[in-house]
DNA sequence: AATGGGGTTTCCCACAATGGGAAGGTCAAG
DNA sequence: CTTGACCTTCCCATTGTGGGAAACCCCATT
């Protein structure tokens, strides 16, 4: 399989499978005569796989380590786990962060007019008269 | 006011600062002689409002034309609610996406018993076995 | 005056993960 | 054999931030 096969079949761009491999999160793919990339169906497994993890957000890092995981009949499920609810939790800070900014601007956006004059409170906002809806950076 | 008392005073780091001057965010600040940048009490007062403006997540982009209406005694009101709505649009999008991927992380996790043995719906899914709680790419 | 510590300058590198594109080699069908 | 589709490597860009080096500047204390 070339590795246009394998992106199409696996959904990682060929790219990403030139790039997964140069920062060995997948092991340096065999090659032709020519010097072209060979896959084979264990490795578009492997591929879906990371496609998966990467649809869910998860770092490569973390990737690597549930790859090692998943491919270790030893493993612990406890050690796949602890990987998922480390995630779950970066997630969860990020969801609430990204939440608190919309929830502050949407509360200066619907103060807005919107209209033909000038007066804005987002401006206002921002510029720091009226402190109480910022963002405190702790 | 040195650079170093201005990113103090506004909380913008130094190196922000000259980043900030390298794409037109802000004007090239005045200079001493040896060639120092020289800020001005307006000048942090507009750092401060590009702080905040970042706090809200905004991008660089959006904060430029903000800070454009912003100095614009003739700006409408509803240029300035359509750059807040627009920012406002693209943080739910992005908690959604990452609620669904922490959801589904979640319900993985929730479902792996965290053990000493290897069994693990968590790659089970990955793997692929078992679709449905897995994200569909459109 | 000399020296030292702290501030400043520019320039380059790095991150995470992905895409774009150029220049050149290869394969298969016509 | 030519053409078009595919592959290779290498460089660049993104976003916004930080790190660090080499050189220069300012001020105060010996």
């Amino acid at each position: 399989m070339n590795i246009g096969q394998a992106s199409a079949t696996s959904g990682v761009s060929a790219k990403m499978l030139r790039y997964y491999e140069s920062i060995d999160l997948i092991p340096r793919a065999g090659r032709t005569e020519a010097g072209y990339r060979v896959y084979s169906a264990k490795d578009v497994n492997t591929l879906r796989f990371i496609r998966r993890a990467r649809d869910l957000g998860l770092s490569i890092g973390r990737i690597k380590l549930l790859v090692g995981l998943w491919q270790d009949r030893e493993r612990l499920s406890a050690d796949v786990k602890r990987v998922a609810t480390e995630h779950v939790a970066e997630l969860d800070s990020k969801i609430l962060e990204l939440t608190a900014m919309r929830d502050t601007l949407q509360v200066l956006a619907d103060a807005c007019l919107g209209d033909h004059r000038p007066d804005c409170p987002i401006l206002h906002d921002l510029e720091g008269g009226g402190r109480a809806p910022t963002q405190w950076a702790p």
